[in-house]
Order: C-alpha cells, then structure tokens, then sequence
DNA sequence: GCAAAAGTGTTAGCGCTACACCCATGG
DNA sequence: CCATGGGTGTAGCGCTAACACTTTTGC
C-alpha cells in the first residue's frame, strides 16, 4: 500500500502485536485444544497457545489465518476474534499486545504430520498444563464465548466432520455445555430446526445397530437466518 | 516495570495501538453517541471517536480510561472491550491498530464544560456525520453489541440516573432495541426480575400524575446471578 | 439370545404475547 | 372537568423439561 510519507504520530510509542490462536477440536467424546513448545526466548520450551507477530503489511486475522495454516494445514478454518490482551506488564520480553482468536476445526481433516513436525499437542480442556504469559485466561475466555456462542450460532458443527450422527452431535453439546443431554429432547430439538439433512448411510462404529449419519444443511440456515432468526441449541 | 534488557522480538515489527471509545448516552428518548473533531493529521478536524494512543507502560483499558475521563470527566464509567479493528491499511498516517471500547455513561452527570471545551458533540446515533477511518464501522458494531447485552445483561441501567421510572427504561429500552414495547408486559417482566427498589418518590415532569421512581438494586442481582442466571428484559 | 446403543411421544408447567380500561393530577 | 401519561389483569399458545420402552444387530 502507499504510505504518507512523514510518519504523523511519530512522538508516540509503538508496540509489537501479536496474535494467538485458541484452537478447539473434538474427538472421543473431549473438547481438546492444541498447544506447543514456545521456540523464542523468554520462556522457551513454555507450553504455549500458537501464535505470532503481526506484520506491518497483513492484517490482524491474515496473520492468526497464516499462523492457523503453517501447523494444521488447513485454509477456510472457522476463527472469530476473541478480544485483545493489552495488559502493560503481559509480556516480559516487551511491551506487546495480543489478540486472541479462537478456531473450530475438524480432526479428520488436518494435517497430523505438520503439527508433529511443529511440536504441537492436543490437550483434553480440562487437563491443560499451565501455558505460557495469559494463554491460560486466553483459553478460559474462549471455551466461555464457545459455550455462549454454540447455542445461538450453529459453530459446533464447524467440530464435527461433514457426516456425523445425532449422538456424536449431542456429545459434543455436551462437551461443550459440561453437562448431559436428554436424548429424545435433543434430537427432536435439532430436527426441528430444519438445518440437518438425513442421509442414507448409517456409522457403524459405535454400535451394532448404527446410527444415521446427517450433514448441515447451509442453505437451510440462510432460509431459517432471513425470516427472523431463531436458532437455539439445548 | 522491569524489563529484561534486551528486546527478544526485535526482528519483528513495531506498530501503534489506539484505543478509541463509541461513548452512549441517553437523552430526550434518544440514544446518542458523543463525537469530536479530530486534533491531528492525517484528517484534522474529521469528524472521529474520541481516542489515544496507548503509550508504552499503560494497560489498553487504562488508555480508554484515560481519554473518557479527560473528556468527560467521569471515573468509574461502565466500559468493555468491543474488538480490535486491525486492517493493515486501516490508517494512512501509519501503520496502526485500535481496540474500540464502549462506554455508557449517564448524561445528567458529564461534565459539559469539560466536553464543550474537547470540541466533542451528542448525536443522535441515527443522524451520525461521516466519521475517520474505521469509526462507523465501530459504531455500527458498538450498537449491535448494546442491542444483544442489554438483552442478558442489566447494563442498560447504566444509561438512567441513579433514580429512574419504568416509563423511562422503556424507552431506554425502545430506544436501544428500536422497537416499541408493550408497557403492562415490560412492567411485569422488569419487575419480576426483583432487581428494582421501589422509592418513595415520584418524578413529576412528564405527567400530572407522576411516575414513582425505582433505584437498580445491585445486591438482589448478584444474588440473581449467584442463582444462577436467569436476567432478560424484553 | 443378549448386550449395547439408536430411536421414538406425551404431558405438565412456565413464560411470552396480545389486548382495554381505570387512576391521579394540574391546569 | 378534561387531557395526559401512569398503572393494572387475564387468557391462549408455544417451548421446555421430565420421563420409559422398543428396535436393531453383531457377537
């Protein structure tokens, strides 16, 4: 881009800003979250949230997205900001600020040998060693605006593969809300929103019977988003 | 604060931090936003937020603090975090990223010589000038977060004096939501929550009969909360 | 044939919405 | 006495939560 020449708040101070990525993923029935060895000074070899400094020329969610993609492999990843951590004693290197963003992405589909290869660990959420800095509160801000923001936007299924069935999906509710479910009533809850399409495969890893499996009907959503919202989970 | 004596991240790129605030008041039955000319290039005397940069050794919050309490001369004002506007073309003067903050302050309050002297005017939020930069944008995002908070969470007292009548938080509510609302529902509701004491005392200016007038009764919320939550209005 | 998970309906209570009239008072 | 805003009750509907049994099938 093309800059003014003079620099016109040069009698004020500039910092580093960073960003970090709160990653969520779901699998065995767990919430877990990806985190890795810090590999700068200070704190090296810390558990960390994965992040990075922001550049002068990209923007604040291009580098959490750039982050994002160097360890998973993934593109076109659910991540929504968080909020900021500006706390002027945050950082002991210097003066920097972060923001957070957290992302929802799929275990079947990311890269395993990217992430071994970057040091980085699937963590159950409720067995997280302490992390470096405030990632610890970073995390604990997240799985809150996880739990509100699941029940009113359908982000949850942005956890589950593209085919899943009703039970993984009220698993990882309950996951999510750490609390159980009443079957019958969730089930009839998420079907009548009119956002599933029931296909004719069954998953049979789970039990003999098997379970049908369904996809998330995008085009549905827009329907039920445009004639006045109303969608809720549990 | 100490700081370790060598900066580690110093390969990678500094940038400015602006925190600017979307400040709402409540008056005549309309929400207002309280605007000024920005003092400085690029765009002098724009109309803009009221903002700062954050300086090296204070919080980001502290920053917005700072400006608020500069301008208005309130302290103890209710603010929150709205999101980080960090587009890396966002600012031609250099490259910079802001958090917006919002504020509700109450307006019988304020210090108008203090605002008079800033430059700094109400305006009502639907008859908004053109502002700097990413500024309506925050607006428009500040708006949207009063409108889905105010549901959950009693902030909208923030807004009214210390004493108010339900006539009043109606319209503060009408004004917030706008929509109109049906008067025997939103009494029932308001005073259902229990969160109101009812004064001995009654405003006469905008009828014969008077309106009595409530106070927000803090405790009794906390105990709500403690409850576990249940508070909606409307 | 049995173990284990998938799937299915009904009822009671609560909260929300819609709606129309009397009250108190100052002028 | 009247104009103006303040204050009150009820009925119907939809959503939620509680609750138990049958179905399928691989072993």
């Amino acid at each position: 881009m093309i800059r003014l020449q003079e620099d016109f708040y040069s009698k004020n101070d500039k910092m580093y800003v960073a960003t970090d990525c709160i990653i969520f993923g779901f699998d065995e029935g767990k919430l877990k979250l990806l985190i890795f060895r810090r590999r700068v000074e200070p704190l090296k070899n810390s558990w960390s949230l994965i992040g990075s400094f922001v550049r002068l020329e990209e923007d604040v969610d291009q580098a959490a997205k750039r982050v994002l993609t160097e360890i998973t492999g993934l593109e076109n990843v659910f991540m929504e900001e968080l909020r900021s951590y500006g706390k002027a004693e945050r950082d002991p290197g210097f003066r920097s600020i972060s923001i957070g963003q957290y992302a929802l992405i799929r275990l079947d589909e990311y890269d395993k040998e990217l992430v071994k290869k970057h040091g980085a660990h699937w963590y159950e959420i409720d067995k997280l060693p302490e992390l470096v800095l405030d990632h610890n509160q970073m995390v604990e801000d997240a799985l809150e605006r996880l739990k509100r923001k699941a029940r009113y936007k359908p982000i949850g299924f942005e956890l589950l593969p593209e085919k899943f069935t009703i039970p993984q999906l009220q698993q990882l509710y309950e996951a999510i809300y750490q609390k159980e479910l009443d079957a019958r009533n969730f089930r009839k809850k998420v079907l009548s929103l009119n956002v599933l399409v029931k296909l004719d495969e069954k998953d049979k890893s789970t039990s003999r019977r098997g379970a049908f499996l369904y996809k998330f009907d995008h085009e549905n959503y827009q329907e039920l988003l445009e004639s006045g919202y109303d969608f809720k989970i549990a």
